[in-house]
DNA sequence: CCGGAGGTATTTTTT
DNA sequence: ATACCTCCGG
C-alpha cells in the first residue's frame, strides 16, 4: 500500500501517532493528498476505527476527492474482497459539514431544535434583507434628483451588510475595527448595522435556523464546554486536517480544544498556498502549528512535485522568494527539459481574450483536450470578453466560481418548500414560498406568517379571493408533505408538479429551468431522508452550473474556466491566467495593507502551480473598468503585475508589444496584525437535561 | 392591497 | 446586466 510513496511522503504516512502531533508542509503537486489518504489507511491498518476518525477537509470537492482515494487505499490495506464495498468515512467533511451532523446530534444538549435549518449565503442574505427592512433600514436616496449626499447616504445593501457580519465572526474582530480596516464607506452605518446584526440573531434563532457562521460558532460553543467538548472529544481518536493554512480563528480554537495535546493530530497544508484571508484565515495558524504543542509538532516537507515541469517550478519558486514569511521550501521535479512558462502582452482585454480562445483551440487541434486545459482568473468578472469569445467560436465551457446552480431562483423555490414543511418555524422559506401563490402580496403574507407556527395556522388563514385557488393548491400540498403519507423521494416530485405552473407564469424560460429541476429529483434518491437531503445540499452543493445551455454531459469536451480561488487543488496540462497586471492582481482593493498583497502572490502562485506542462501569462495593456457609469474613457491602461519582477521575467518568455516596464518592488505598509480577542460569551447555568444554551449564546455575540 | 414600471446604485475571492 | 427600491394604476 505504500509502496507508490516516495521517502518522505511514506515517513508522513507512518508517523507513529504517540509520538505527537504531525504538521506535513506539502507544496502544490507533491501528492498531499495521497499522503493524507496513505496516513488514514496506515493508522487502520494499525488498528484505528474508521468510525473514529475525523478528517476535515477545506472544500466539497476535497472531500469527496479524499474520501475516494482513502476509500481505495483502506479497502487494500484491509485486503478486503474486490466485491466488497469500499470502507465508509462517516466523518469526513468540511468543518461546516461536521459542524451541522455533530449539532444535529447533541441538539437535545444544546436547546437546538434537532430539525434546524441551515441557511446557504442566499437565504442568509435575503432573511438579513427582511430583517434590515423590518427595521426600516432599508430607506436610501433613491428618488431622482435626491442624491443630495449629506450624511443620509444609503444603508450598505444586504449582501454587504452580510459580508461584514460574516467578517466580524470569522476574524473574531468587533464591528468598529471590520468597518475601518475593510468597509471605510460604511463607517456611517456602524448603529445600524449593530441593531440589524442582534434582530438578525433573534430572527435566526426564532426559526431554528443556522447560517454558515453560526455553525461554527456553535460548534466553538459547544468545545468550550467541557461536558459536551469532552463527550466530543471521545468520540474521535484521530483529527486528520487538510488546507490548514487556510483555518480561522474559531476553526483553529476548535482543533486545538479537539486536540488539546495534540495527540492523535495530524494537519496538512501550504503557508505558500494560503488564498482566503477575507474570510478570516489566518496563515499564523499553520506558521505557529508546531511551538504550540509540547512537545512541539514534527514539521515534515513534502517538495518533489510530480505534477509541473522544472521551469514551471523556478519561476514559481522565484514568485514565492518574494515573499517575507515563509516554511523555507523549494519545490523540484524530474521533469527536466520543457518549455518555459511564456507572458504574453496584449493590446487589450479583447485582444486577450481572442488570443487565449486562439491558443486553446491551437493546443487542441495538436491533440489536447479542452478538459486538460483551464483558463485562471482573479475576479468572476474578469472572464467576461473571454466568455464572449468562446461562446462566438462555438466553444464549450464550464465556469467555476460563477453562479450557482442552487442560487437560482428555482432550485431555491422548490427547496424553500421543503424547508417549509420539515421546519414550521422557517419563516423565510414560508415566506418564499407563500409568496409564490398569485393573489398574495406582502399584506397577505404578513398577515399568514403572524402566526405561522401555531398548530393549524394554515388552515385558519382566509386568502384574498384572488388567491382562492392558488392557496387550496398550496395547503393541499403542505398538509400531504406534513402528513403520515410523505414519503421520500416521492415528496420532491409533488413539490415540482405543485411547482410547475408557477414557473411558467414566473419565467420566460421555464422550460430550461425544469429541466433543471429534474436534475435536481435525479439526486433525491442519494440521500436517505427529506431533512437529509435539504442540510446536505446546502452545506454541499454541485459545484457549477454550465453557461445558459444547461450543464455539458460528462462525456462531452470543455474548457475550464474559473477563479483562482476554486482551482485550488486542481490541475491541468495547460493554463492561462488572465490579467496579471496591477489592479486585477493585486487587486486594487486588496493593496491597502502588506499582509493583503502578500496574500494576492499566494494567489498568483497557486494560479501557475496548477500548471502541468505549459503555462501562459496574460498582460493586457488596457483594460475594461468595471461597469460603472461611463466616466471619460472606459478604458484604464495597466501596468504590468508588480510580481513579476525582473528575476522573476528572466525565468520566463516575454512576447508582445511594447516593453514591459514595472514599477519596482511592493512599498512597505503597516501590517495590521492585531491578536485576535476571543468570542465572548459566558455559559448561562444549564438547565436540566440543556447543558449549553445555544440560543443564548449566539445572541449574545452582537451585544 | 397587488403587481408591474421606472429609476438608481452596484466595492473580490467562498464554506 | 442586476438587484433593489419607490411609485402608481388597477
Amino acid at each position: 500500500m505504500l509502496a507508490e510513496l516516495n521517502a518522505e511522503q511514506r515517513a508522513a504516512a507512518q508517523h507513529p501517532p504517540q509520538a505527537g502531533p504531525l504538521l506535513v508542509v506539502a507544496g502544490a503537486g507533491t501528492g498531499k493528498t495521497l499522503t493524507l489518504a496513505a496516513r488514514l489507511a496506515w493508522l487502520v491498518q494499525q488498528g484505528a476505527d474508521p468510525q473514529r476518525v475525523l478528517l476535515i477537509t477545506f472544500s466539497r470537492r476535497a472531500a469527496l476527492e479524499l474520501a475516494r482515494r482513502a476509500g481505495l487505499l483502506l479497502h487494500q490495506a484491509l485486503a478486503l474482497p474486490p466485491s466488497a464495498p469500499l470502507p465508509r468515512l462517516p466523518w469526513c467533511g468540511t468543518f461546516h459539514g461536521v459542524a451541522a451532523r455533530l449539532l444535529r446530534e447533541h441538539a437535545e444538549d444544546l436547546s437546538l431544535a434537532r430539525g434546524f435549518t441551515v441557511l446557504d449565503r442566499a437565504d442568509a442574505q435575503d432573511l438579513l434583507a427582511l430583517v434590515r427592512q423590518g427595521l426600516g433600514l432599508a430607506h436610501g436616496a433613491s428618488q431622482a434628483g435626491t442624491q443630495t449626499d449629506g450624511g443620509s447616504a444609503r444603508f450598505p445593501m444586504p449582501a454587504t451588510c452580510a459580508a461584514i457580519a460574516s467578517r466580524c465572526l470569522n476574524t473574531g474582530q468587533p464591528l468598529a475595527e471590520v468597518l475601518r480596516s475593510a468597509y471605510p464607506w460604511c463607517a456611517d452605518a456602524k448603529a445600524g448595522l449593530e441593531r440589524l446584526f442582534v434582530a438578525y440573531a433573534d430572527s435566526k434563532l426564532q426559526q431554528q435556523s443556522l447560517d454558515f457562521d453560526d455553525l461554527l460558532l456553535a460548534w466553538w460553543h459547544v468545545m468550550h464546554q467541557p461536558q459536551l467538548a469532552q463527550r466530543v472529544r471521545n468520540r474521535f481518536d484521530h483529527v486528520l486536517v487538510d488546507e490548514v493554512q487556510d483555518i480561522n480563528q474559531l476553526q483553529a480554537d476548535i482543533l486545538w480544544a479537539l486536540k488539546p495535546d495534540g495527540h492523535g493530530l495530524t494537519a496538512v497544508g501550504d503557508d505558500a498556498q494560503s488564498i482566503y484571508a477575507f474570510r478570516g484565515a489566518n496563515v499564523r495558524h499553520i506558521l505557529d502549528l508546531p511551538g504550540r504543542f509540547q512537545p512541539p509538532a514534527l514539521v515534515m516537507r513534502l517538495e518533489q512535485n510530480y505534477r509541473s515541469t522544472q521551469p514551471l517550478l523556478d519561476a514559481s519558486n522565484a514568485l514565492m522568494a518574494q515573499a517575507t514569511e515563509t516554511f523555507n521550501k523549494r519545490l523540484w521535479s524530474d521533469r527536466r527539459d520543457a518549455q518555459r512558462p511564456r507572458v504574453r502582452t496584449v493590446e487589450d482585454e479583447a485582444a486577450q481574450a481572442r488570443g487565449v480562445a486562439g491558443e486553446v483551440l491551437a493546443e487542441r487541434e495538436a491533440g489536447l483536450l479542452l478538459k486538460r486545459q483551464a483558463v485562471l482568473f482573479r475576479t468572476g468578472a474578469h472572464s467576461l470578453a473571454l466568455e464572449m469569445e468562446l461562446t462566438r467560436r462555438n466553444v464549450p465551457f464550464v465556469k467555476y466560481g460563477g453562479l450557482r446552480f442552487f442560487e437560482a431562483a428555482h432550485v431555491k423555490d422548490v427547496l424553500a418548500v421543503l424547508r417549509w414543511a420539515d421546519n414550521p418555524q422557517a419563516r423565510l422559506s414560508a415566506l418564499r414560498t407563500v409568496r409564490l401563490v398569485p393573489g398574495l402580496g406582502p399584506a397577505s403574507v404578513q398577515r399568514l406568517l403572524a402566526d405561522n407556527d401555531a398548530p393549524g395556522a394554515l388552515q385558519r388563514f382566509t386568502p384574498p379571493p384572488a388567491a382562492r385557488a392558488g392557496w387550496a393548491a398550496l395547503l393541499a400540498l403542505m398538509d400531504t408533505l406534513r402528513g403520515p403519507q410523505a414519503a421520500w423521494p416521492a415528496d420532491l416530485r409533488l413539490v415540482i408538479d405543485w411547482y410547475r405552473p408557477h414557473l411558467a407564469r414566473l419565467h420566460a424560460d421555464a422550460r430550461v429551468r425544469l429541466g433543471e429541476l429534474e436534475q435536481l429529483a435525479l439526486l433525491a434518491p442519494q440521500h436517505t431522508s427529506r431533512e437529509r437531503f435539504i442540510t446536505e445540499l446546502t452545506l454541499d452543493p454541485p459545484a457549477a452550473a454550465g453557461d445558459e445551455s444547461g450543464a455539458p454531459h460528462l462525456d462531452e469536451d470543455y474548457l475550464i474556466l474559473s477563479t483562482i480561488h476554486s482551482a485550488k487543488g486542481q490541475e491541468w496540462n495547460s493554463v492561462h491566467v488572465l490579467s496579471v497586471v496591477d489592479g486585477c492582481m493585486p487587486a486594487d482593493m486588496a493593496t491597502g495593507h502588506a499582509h493583503e498583497i502578500e496574500e494576492e502572490r499566494r494567489l498568483l502562485y497557486v494560479a501557475m502551480t496548477r500548471a502541468r506542462d505549459a503555462l501562459t501569462l496574460w498582460v493586457p495593456q488596457r483594460f475594461h473598468v468595471t461597469q460603472q457609469r461611463a466616466l471619460g474613457d472606459r478604458h484604464v491602461s495597466a501596468p504590468v503585475s508588480r510580481f513579476l519582477s525582473p528575476e522573476l521575467m528572466a525565468l520566463m518568455d516575454a512576447s508582445g508589444p511594447g516593453g514591459t516596464d514595472h514599477d519596482g518592488a511592493a512599498q512597505p505598509l503597516p501590517d495590521a496584525d492585531e491578536d485576535h480577542g476571543a468570542v465572548p460569551g459566558k455559559c448561562t447555568p444549564p438547565q436540566h437535561p440543556v447543558l449549553l444554551d445555544l440560543a443564548a449564546q449566539l445572541r449574545q455575540r452582537w451585544r
